[in-house]
DNA sequence: ATAATTTCTTAACCTAGGTTAAGTGCTCTA
DNA sequence: TAGAGCACTTAACCTAGGTTAAGAAATTAT
């Protein structure tokens, strides 16, 4: 495995990342990688477990990860998946300090940076300007989990199946449908059922 | 109606809503205050419809306001509800500039502070720690965004109605119960047979 | 390659919540 | 103070999606 190439595109990638809102200085990039780390991580680990405090958010260079709870009745729910270039975490653990609900897993061989709440809060006190870009993220963040929201309300589980398709094509092929099930918020059983319907047509 | 006392009762509440994470100086909060504009709305005036591009986002001092879309079926779904401390808008439309799909109406009389977005980005310019103010917004919004849609997809109407009533208990009271039942998203007629099963406990 | 484990499918049956419709209050407004 | 809307309730009936269970297919590990 070219390790120097996946190096050099993760740093890429997360600059790129940043630079798709606000500007970044070289001395303010290099400072900025400076406090990240970079992991390799197999499918199947466990980045973080309920219970637990996030003291860290992830942003994927390859590979995917998801974010998930599980209930009382020790059934999965997806919030998220996560593929190049997105950033996930448990917002509600990092931001309180609390133990979180979510899960944060590796589905698919992942290279992920790594940056943990303190560095996090240093590069706000040495890059100001970071505090515009982790808003926007937020904002973005907020409007979709919004229409999430409003979709499982108002529309049926064959329509979000379909914006979930136009919305995140490569992920079908990746993830286990399970999952698409879960995210979409239907049981596998019922997705299996729907999508042998969606066939017939 | 002691207009002054209004007027004081506003200024000092949005203040202190942003002093809860940024420290404003008095020259930054007299700058604030003056890229605002407070506002008294009748109930039942929509202060935003579907169509139309957000250009203000409210701060709400007294009264209710609620967000909702109207389906193709001309079925309401309520996103949203502020009363005193709360900020409400339509996210999408604002941060895209593109027509949105809320409403956003007033429920009970209500004094509002109006910023427009030209404003907001010049206060973002003026005043940078007010990115962080924002930041800090837009964070907890998803995080109980996201924690309502787990809520949808894995506790049961009752539950949410309970949770609902533990976290806004003054709503119940305000708020006809039919946007209440959208909110946590049943039907009317299934949250009065849900209610009516509730008081036989 | 082969066994072991996941994942996916199918099918019969079930239920939370939706739909329709009719009736009973409310509460504005005139 | 009437009466025109709203808001709420009740009840019969309906359906999208859940549950259970068992087998088939695909992965993964050995």
């Amino acid at each position: 495995m070219p390790k120097l190439n996946c190096i050099f595109g993760v740093m890429q990638s997360i600059l790129e990342n940043i630079a798709k809102h606000v500007v970044l200085t070289s001395e303010e990039q290099a400072l900025f990688l400076s406090k990240t780390e970079t992991k390799q991580f197999k499918a199947k680990t466990i980045l973080l477990s309920a219970g637990e405090i996030a003291t860290c958010t992830y942003f994927v260079n390859s590979g995917i990860l998801r974010s998930f709870n599980i209930n009382d009745n020790i059934i999965e729910h997806v919030l998220h998946f996560a593929c190049e270039g997105w950033w996930i975490g448990d917002m509600y653990s990092y931001i309180s300090r609390k133990p979180g609900n979510l899960f944060i897993e590796v589905l698919e061989e992942a290279e992920v940076v790594i940056i943990t709440k303190e560095n996090h809060q240093k590069l706000y006190q040495e890059i100001p300007k970071l505090e515009r870009f982790f808003r926007i993220l937020a904002e973005n963040s907020l409007v979709s989990h919004q229409e999430r929201l409003m979709d499982n309300l108002s529309i049926t589980a064959e329509e979000r199946f379909e914006k979930f398709c136009s919305k995140y094509p490569t992920l079908i092929q990746r993830v286990p449908q399970k999952h698409i099930a879960s995210f979409i918020g239907v049981t596998p059983e019922f997705f299996s059922k729907m999508k042998a319907r969606l066939l017939k047509k």
